[in-house]
DNA sequence: AGTCACCTGATT
DNA sequence: AATCAGGTGACT
């Protein structure tokens, strides 16, 4: 389900509901779901106050008041929420924390691809270490990102969803950003001309930009994204939005990638 | 970069 | 029975 604009929506409804929440009891009702952690790490969670909301890339992170960190990824079918009564909820809730409220916060996650880990602050500042530049903060620049593509032999699909060098972004919307600059995902990213590389650097905000506001409108039950409108995303056999031209679905390291072959040369 | 692996479904 | 699914990590 999720990638920036997903967990962005998650993010500012946790931020409502859950800062100053106080964990009582932690429950792994699937150990993979903590791997490589023990159910027993996940424990150290117990008696802290959430003291804030972060996202980075496709993380959220909170801070505690123990100086632990909780940390959740929510893989391809991950949902971090909210229930008004933690002794109910969903068979495919994964992990659930007991709020002293009587609340519950809970990863749900049928396909157990997402994490929730408890953390030291240094492993925190680790994974952000290895995790490139915010697309949305003003750290990205067009000089960053012609830098990054100077330097990549990688199709211009596989490095946008390479976390390493643009944090959030996954198969959906790396797509649907090449096809606003008009670019062949095939295309080697150190060859793209200089505005190209211009093109990308607006179109990656602003597709990101629009399908927050829509996720974030939409996200009302739990488990449950309205689907937005796409340019190309899933839309194989379709008509191009600008051109009329079919279009096409190629594979990519073993992910589906959608593109019009004629607005993308 | 490609391929498999990790999981559980829905769909064909 | 086979294929596909919005993610990532390990291995080749």
């Amino acid at each position: 389900m999720p990638e920036l604009p997903e967990v962005e929506a998650i993010c500012r409804k946790l931020r409502k509901e859950a800062t100053g929440a106080i964990i009582k009891r932690a429950e792994v009702l699937r150990p993979r779901s903590v791997h490589p952690q023990k159910p027993s790490d996940i424990a150290h969670a117990e008696g802290a106050k959430i003291l804030r909301i972060d996202r980075r890339g496709k993380n959220i992170l909170m801070p505690l008041s123990n100086h632990y960190w909780l940390r959740t990824h929510l893989g391809m079918t991950g949902n971090f929420y909210v229930i008004p009564d933690a002794r109910m909820h969903p068979a495919s809730v994964r992990v659930l924390f007991a709020l002293k409220d009587g609340r519950g916060l809970v990863l749900d996650d049928f396909r157990v691809f997402g994490r929730v880990n408890v953390l030291e602050q240094e492993r925190i500042d680790e994974i952000g270490s290895e995790l490139g530049v915010e697309p949305l903060s003003r750290a990205f620049t067009v000089a960053y990102l012609r830098d990054a593509a100077k330097a990549s032999p990688k199709p211009a699909k596989i490095f946008l969803m390479d976390q390493r060098f643009i944090a959030g972004l996954g198969n959906i919307y790396s797509a649907e950003a090449l096809f606003v600059a008009c670019i062949n995902p095939k295309k080697v990213m150190k060859k793209l001309r200089p505005d190209k590389i211009v093109a990308l650097h607006a179109a990656i905000p602003e597709v990101l930009k629009k399908a927050i506001k829509v996720t974030t409108r939409s996200y009302k039950k739990p488990g449950y994204f309205e689907e937005a409108d796409f340019w190309v995303y899933g839309r194989a056999g379709e008509p191009c939005k600008r051109c009329g031209t079919k279009i096409k679905r190629i594979e990519q390291a073993g992910r589906s990638t959608f593109f019009c072959p004629k607005c993308q040369r």
